[in-house]
DNA sequence: GTAGTTGCAAAGCCTTTGCAAGGAG
DNA sequence: CTCCTTGCAAAGGCTTTGCAACTAC
């Protein structure tokens, strides 16, 4: 149940209109290279990816922008930082990863979700986020180390 | 239930012959820094912490050997990579964060354990470990906005 | 004694900042 | 036309690497 393209479009620009921001060719593009490739990406990732097309540091300051703007959401995966479309986008979710070759799978669980708040309410915080990430390896690379 | 001083440098002595390493004064004094500050701290945090005892390049290589020997954790708290002891010295624990003071309190619920390892096993993976952190607002920061 | 560790210098990243030029509204 | 945004140059941090000196066992 993905977005279409053009609806994505028009959703990031509406979004950074409310936020007060200009549409900009780097702000559309690297939400743009976000919506097709799919997956979280490091912004190293995001500048190797957008090419020449645009300066490294604006694209700095482009990804910490669309994260205000929460068209981004910041992760971390294997002790790195990445970005990925916000819950705006794309419906909430976590991932699984192997540890070995790195594929991570999407996690879509509500009851986790909601077991992950009351325990942040017993610990005396008003939930407002949560991370994580669960670690294994693949029936793939299990059978490959034999 | 903490674990004694002496008895704690005698198993990370220990954890350290085990993995056919030896025992240093750089790796027992961050060891000990740890096990004295009780609390999750980064990389720089530690340098700070060991003055001049012991030059920053050692410190990197040290942490990295203490966590290849299990006697750190590596974890992130607040996109940021912090290192706790291990469950080897401490029960296995998370955290939950105060996003506005940065106030952490660990959690230990057995139930989520065992709940996020069978979410792992039914994405296909063997579990290893997981990483989660709750975020929120302590009722102390929600009073002072007011 | 010798293999494993540490300290130092230097290099290599990654990320941020200031300012002038350019573009959106 | 004005303010926001981008590009460029340069600085600032953090982390890693190579090698010689040192020390745990």
């Amino acid at each position: 149940m993905k977005m279409q393209n053009v609806q994505f479009e028009e959703s990031v620009k509406n979004q950074l209109k409310i936020s007060g921001l200009s549409v900009t060719t780097p702000r559309m593009n690297i939400a743009k290279i976000l919506f097709l490739e799919n997956k979280p990406m490091s912004i190293r990732e995001i500048i190797r990816k957008t090419g020449k097309t645009a300066h490294f540091v604006t694209i700095y300051r482009t990804i910490d922008t669309l994260v205000k703007a929460k068209v981004l959401n910041q992760i971390n995966i294997g002790f790195k930082n990445k970005y990925e479309l916000s819950d705006m986008f794309r419906p909430h979710h976590h991932h699984a990863i192997c540890e070995v070759c790195g594929q991570s799978t999407e996690i879509q669980n509500k009851k986790i979700e909601a077991t992950l708040n009351s325990i942040t309410e017993d610990a005396g915080l008003k939930p407002t986020r949560h991370q994580f990430e669960l670690y294994g390896i693949c029936s793939k690379c299990i059978n490959e180390k034999q």
